[in-house]
DNA sequence: ACCTGAGCCAAATTCAATTCAGTTTGGATG
DNA sequence: CATCCAAACTGAATTGAATTTGGCTCAGGT
């Protein structure tokens, strides 16, 4: 059982796929998910309400694609921040690093995403719905593992103490994401500050 | 502003209040808040979907109920476990202890508040459901400030190193409650192991 | 015997999400 | 150029769960 990686729609020159799932993530991340009315999404595109089925199955589809973009783009910047970096420790503070390292629009995207982490639990109805779900879930994993890994590497290399791998990183993982849910980029703490906080604690919950 | 703690409602020897919020943990808690239709509350409490209304103004009403007696639980039981403990590093392993001393009713209920811990952001329609929300916003406040209190007492004691007090309260909380997101109590990881994980690893991030 | 309010229910209503039954449009094809 | 067709779109129903309405019932107090 293979990852299949969906394959994203051609991008039709006057599709508005990106524009919607664009001003889903606005809405969605500002208004919450439930709260915001699938039709004032239409508005904002400047399309009737019926016409964003011609792109997404349902409210709850658009959704879940927003959320596994969303976990594709952390999988892949762990990849990149860790490839060439040996020392454990210091591979540890870059994943760190490259987690906060986001765009505005990025952090309303993993408000989104874990905000609604338990959609992937239940199976979905439809059928692109629950590909979106599967291939979520198989992102949620890649990621934790990336962690996992991450600490068996120093764990074996006598850099880190022995301790569950699997447990210790989920705690690492759960660590950095909980800050999504009170972050603001107005608010009065830079992301840089929490970064640095966040990657010290890491560093230390680990390593000591 | 005094923080106004809500006044449960009489309990009425016929009152099916309790079998409700009771019933409606375990759908909120197992299917999700969502994914639970409210009739199949009243279904397992015995009565019409409409009689749902004489206790609670809406689903969301009785979501938010949920929701602020759980946090009355974590501040309380705080309170009680760290009160008569004068070492910081005791208070706070103690503390740790303390928030995962849980039923597995109480795991659901903790799983409930986090999922929809955004709930708590934006203002509501009616009444009775403001004010829920409201009074719980203000035991998160509470909840979060029982956490920095400990540190900040353990950083001018000397026993921790100074940092951000604030933020590290928060950092700490986060990675406490991140446990609900996953913890299931069939699962393979008896709770006591992932308690002294997490004990070992605050520790670690406030003490080093 | 009567009154009152908590507790309850069946039927009607609401409102956002979704489906239906097509209509437009731009580019490729003959 | 005329034609076709798939992508893109629309207004008018439909659906379904949450909620409102308008009463009914029963236990305890007077």
């Amino acid at each position: 059982m293979m990852a299949t990686r969906i394959v994203e729609p051609e991008a039709g020159p006057r599709s508005k796929r990106a524009a919607i799932l664009a001003a889903a993530v606005d809405c969605f991340g500002e208004t919450g998910f439930e709260a915001t009315k699938w039709s004032t999404v239409a508005e904002r595109v400047g399309i009737g309400q019926t016409a964003l089925y011609h792109y997404f199955e349902s409210k709850t589809h658009c959704l879940l694609t927003i959320m596994r973009l969303e976990l594709q783009r952390s999988h892949d910047k762990f990849t990149e921040a860790t490839a060439d970096v040996a020392d454990p420790v210091e591979a540890l503070r870059a994943a760190v690093r490259a987690a906060y390292d986001v765009s505005d629009q990025e952090v309303l995207q993993m408000r989104i995403l874990q905000n609604h982490m338990d959609l992937l639990s239940g199976p979905r109805k439809s059928k692109r719905e629950e590909a979106e779900r599967v291939a979520a879930r198989q992102l949620v994993q890649l990621v934790e593992r990336d962690w996992t890994n991450l600490l068996v590497r120093g764990m074996s290399q006598g850099a880190f103490p022995l301790r569950d791998a699997q447990l210790l990183g989920a705690s690492v993982l759960g660590l950095i994401v909980s800050v999504w849910r009170w972050y603001r980029p107005s608010g009065p703490t830079p992301l840089s500050e929490v970064g640095e906080l966040i990657e010290g604690a890491c560093v230390r919950m680990v390593a000591t």
